[in-house]
DNA sequence: TGATATACTACTCATTTGAGTAGTAATGGT
DNA sequence: ACCATTACTACTCAAATGAGTAGTATATCA
C-alpha cells in the first residue's frame, strides 16, 4: 500500500477519533469545516485519495458511511462489554444491571466466549487465589448461572461481601474450598449463593 | 426509565446490530426496509420514543447519527487495538505492524495504560513464568521502548524465538532470569534483544 | 368514557449530503 | 517539457435524509 501524505494521515485521524469519540461519522462539509477548507470538494478529494489507497471505504450514495480500514480492523472481532461491580449484592441475578461501577470492554475472541446478560466483573482484592494464579488487583469476568465443575474458581457471597473460592466435589457433595485464612477450609455450598462461574481474567502491570 | 416494547427493542437491537456489524448508523429509510414498514415514518415514531425513554440519541438534522444509550455505555472507555502475534521476528521495531497475527482489543481502563504504537501482544506457550502468575495460552500485552526496572517481565528474543524472563540488576549489571530449565538462570542483557516490558495480561478459562 | 401511548400509511418539505464539473497552483518524476 | 499527483476554490445537481402534517386503528389506563 502507498503512504498517505501528510493532509491524508491528518483527515483519517479525525475520522477516526470522531468515530472512537462516539459521534457520527463526519460528513464532507464537516471535515471541510474542522481543517477550514472553503470547499467541501476539498474534502472528497481526500478521500477519493484515501479510499484509493485502501484506508477507507464507504457505500456510495449513503450519508456517512465512512469506514477506517486498518490492518487491525480486519482482524478485530466483537467487542463485548462487561459491567464491573464494586460488590455484588445479594439479590444479583433479579435485576439485570445493577448499578454498575464500571465497565470492561474486550473483544470475544481474546474473552474465550460470548458473554451474555448473566455475564459480569469483580475487582479482586487480597491475594486468597494466589495459589490459582489470581491475584490482587486483577479483573476477573465470571459468569452467572452455569453449574461449577469441580476444580473451577467461583465468587461466592459469604457475609455479604463477594469472595472466590475452588469448587470441589468430595463423596458427591459439592464444597467451596476457601484459601483465605480467615474461612474454613470446606465450605458447603449448598448454605452459600454461588455468583459466578470464573471465565476470563485482565491484569495490569502493578505500578 | 420506562420499558421499552417489544417493536422497540426490536429496532434498538437493530440499530445496535448494524452499529456493532462496523455498518454505517441506518437511516430512517433503512430501518424502515428492514422491518418491512411502507413508511419511513414509522421508523422516525419509533425512533422519538427510544429518545423519549432515553435509550438513543441523535443530532437532529444530521443523517445517521443515532447513538445507543445504555448504562455500560456511558461507563465505557476508550478501547485499544492491540496487535497480537504469533512469534515476534528478530527486526520487530523498525517495521510499524509486521503480519499481525490477531487483534487483542481492549478498554483502556481495565488495560491500566494507554496503548502506544509499540504495544503488542503475544500468547504465551509453556508454564516457565508460572512463578509470576503468568500460564500457558495467556495472552501478555508489552510496550516495546522503555527501559525495564528490576523485576519487570520481559520478552526477550532468544534463538528466534520471543521467551517471557524476569529482568534482573545484579552489581548494576542487567540480567534476565530465566524460569525456564531450558536456558541457564541469569543471561547477560545486552547479548540479547528485549523486545517489550510487561505491562498487562488476558487470560481465558481452560474448558 | 376519554385520555394517552403505540403502531402504523401516505404524503410534503427543507436540508444535508455525496458526487460531479471546471479551474488554479504547486510539486516531483521522467 | 510533459505528465501525474496533490491540494485546493467555486460552483451545480440529484438523491438521501430527518422532520413534519394528517389520518387510521388498537390497545391500556383511569
Amino acid at each position: 500500500m502507498v503512504d498517505l501524505t501528510p493532509a491524508q494521515q491528518r483527515i483519517l485521524n479525525f475520522i477516526q477519533a470522531e468515530i472512537q469519540a462516539g459521534r457520527a461519522t463526519p460528513s464532507h462539509q464537516e471535515i471541510a469545516n474542522h481543517f477550514g477548507f472553503r470547499s467541501k470538494r476539498a474534502a472528497a478529494c481526500h478521500l477519493e485519495a484515501l479510499r484509493k489507497k485502501g484506508a477507507l471505504e464507504s457505500q456510495p450514495g449513503k450519508a456517512r458511511s465512512l469506514r477506517v480500514i486498518s490492518p487491525l480492523a480486519k482482524l478485530r472481532s466483537r467487542i463485548a462489554d462487561i459491567p464491573l461491580f464494586g460488590s455484588v449484592p445479594a439479590g444479583f441475578a433479579r435485576e439485570r444491571e445493577p448499578e454498575a461501577a464500571g465497565c470492561v470492554s474486550v473483544d470475544v475472541a481474546s474473552l474465550g466466549f460470548k458473554p451474555t446478560r448473566n455475564t459480569f466483573a469483580l475487582r479482586v482484592t487480597g491475594d486468597s487465589m494466589i495459589g490459582r494464579h489470581v491475584l490482587d488487583g486483577d479483573i476477573v469476568v465470571l459468569e452467572h448461572g452455569p453449574e461449577p465443575r469441580p476444580g473451577d474458581i467461583v465468587a461466592a457471597l459469604i457475609d455479604g461481601e463477594s469472595t472466590l473460592k475452588t469448587f470441589l466435589r468430595k463423596n458427591g457433595k459439592p464444597y467451596l474450598k476457601a484459601e483465605n485464612p480467615q474461612f474454613p477450609d470446606l465450605l458447603p455450598a449448598e448454605e452459600l449463593m454461588i455468583q459466578g462461574v470464573f471465565k476470563a481474567l485482565i491484569r495490569k502491570a502493578k505500578e
